[in-house]
DNA sequence: CGTATGACGTGCA
DNA sequence: GTGCACGCCATAC
């Protein structure tokens, strides 16, 4: 079965462990297309997924970028699960 | 098939 | 340190 770019940053995505964030470029080359990171979060925005914690994806420069579901759902997200990885 | 868009990233002023 | 412009790739229409 021949999966596609944005199934590569899917699995690149569900991959990623709580408490962690990779930015758009991780995610993009983690999917075999490095310079994709534009892909990448168009994909996203285009195809969520309950079962993706697309959530942890974030910009390089730490912001949080946005979100389908709520960019302040995005940021409580992410600190929650920040707070429980640092137990 | 071609154009336009976008949850981005980097460089330069 | 901040702001503007360009480049890159995939998806949607």
């Amino acid at each position: 079965m021949k999966i596609d770019f944005k199934e590569k940053v899917f699995e690149a995505v569900k991959k990623i462990p709580r408490g962690r964030t990779l930015n758009y470029k991780q995610v993009a080359k983690l999917a075999d297309r490095p310079r994709a990171y534009r892909a990448v979060g168009n994909i996203l925005r285009s195809n969520y997924d309950p079962t993706i914690p697309c959530h942890r994806v974030i910009r390089s420069d730490g912001k949080i970028g946005g979100y389908n579901r709520g960019i302040e759902l995005k940021a409580k997200l992410l600190k929650q699960e920040q707070s429980l990885n640092k137990e």
